[in-house]
DNA sequence: TCCTCTCCTTGCTT
DNA sequence: AAAGCAAGGAGAG
């Protein structure tokens, strides 16, 4: 139902935005890798198209198409823009009076593509946000199959990935990840692998799927549940979370598992909170004990 | 079986 | 200039 439009008629779209919105925050925070800044707008590319995003005058997201447009339902489903991100706040009150953190309510947790998921985060291995947009839009480049009307590519499938040579990948700077890479997009693209399995599965079970994937361990696991299989209550534990839920937990040392299930308490939207943990850990400096945080807010309370 | 340590690439920072 | 650091994983011991 996708239709190339010539480029001197772009589709655009109006959509409505239900709760906050930063568009900063979305496209920097680490979720995803292909957003860069212009002039006026974001541009990213979704599916077959490149999309150009602004905010409008009160709550509306402004988007302009180039390539296939993927349509309004599609893009309010990227961009979750039905669902207010406060409401993760309901199985979490502790977390209300987590200093910074409200303002940080308006980052987006996209709904990106497992495939383009994965294999970024393989890329992330012991990289920084610059290397990782680096090699993702480096194989873009290179593989990816061109959009009408935009200077941009497609996000190259596995299937293809799976027939690059190896030193081409390490030409990318991908390092160790280039073999890792590579057989994963192997997997992905035999028949043995179904996506639409690992939605159906439980959490435990598609976990494990992916830890079986050379390059996965159960934080890139995660990362995918995550930002390409619209599982919430996945909680990847890197070095930033493990230390972030470790301060918040007021424990001295503690096994990632151990962070994983004593995250459990923020809710089914833990994993949407991660994200914005991860921000302010990131931007704001140590955090505050939620014990010792709650204890006061009920002494004032 | 579990834990800990080291190595693996690269490029930028101190 | 050498060392540290960056959304980790695999293999050895």
């Amino acid at each position: 139902m996708s239709t190339a439009r010539p480029e001197a008629c772009p589709v655009h779209h109006r959509l409505p935005v239900t709760g906050p919105i930063d568009l900063e925050i979305t496209f920097t925070c680490g979720q995803a890798f292909r957003w860069e800044r212009r002039a006026d707008a974001w541009s990213g590319v979704v599916g077959g198209a490149e999309i150009a995003v602004r905010l409008g005058d009160p709550s509306v997201l402004l988007v302009e198409i180039a390539g296939e447009d993927p349509g309004r339902e599609a893009l309010v489903g990227y961009f979750r823009l039905g669902e207010d991100p406060l409401n993760h706040l309901d199985h979490a009150q502790e977390l209300r009076n987590l200093p910074g953190l409200l303002p940080l309510f308006g980052l987006r947790l996209l709904r990106q593509d497992p495939w383009e998921a994965l294999s970024s985060f393989i890329c992330s291995a012991a990289a920084n946000v610059r290397k990782i947009s680096g090699c993702v839009e480096g194989m873009a480049a290179r593989w990816g199959d061109p959009i009408a009307g935009s200077s941009r590519r497609r996000y190259p499938a596995a299937e293809r990935l799976a027939r690059v040579r190896e030193s081409d990948l390490r030409a990318l700077g991908m390092g160790f990840r280039a073999p890792y890479l590579k057989q994963t997009a192997r997997a992905v693209a035999s028949r043995g692998w179904s996506w639409d399995e690992l939605r159906e599965a439980p959490y435990e079970r598609a976990r494990e799927r992916l830890c079986g994937l050379p390059g996965v361990g159960p934080k890139i696991a995660d990362c995918t549940l995550l930002f390409g299989l619209d599982r919430l209550e996945a909680y990847p534990v890197d070095r930033w979370i493990r230390r972030a839920t470790m301060e918040l937990a007021s424990r001295r040392k503690a096994k990632d598992e151990e962070l994983s299930r004593w995250a459990a308490r923020f809710g089914p939207g833990r994993g949407y909170l991660q994200q914005l943990i991860f921000h302010l850990r990131r931007t704001g400096g140590p955090l505050p004990s939620l014990a010792r945080l709650n204890a006061r807010a009920k002494r004032t309370a």
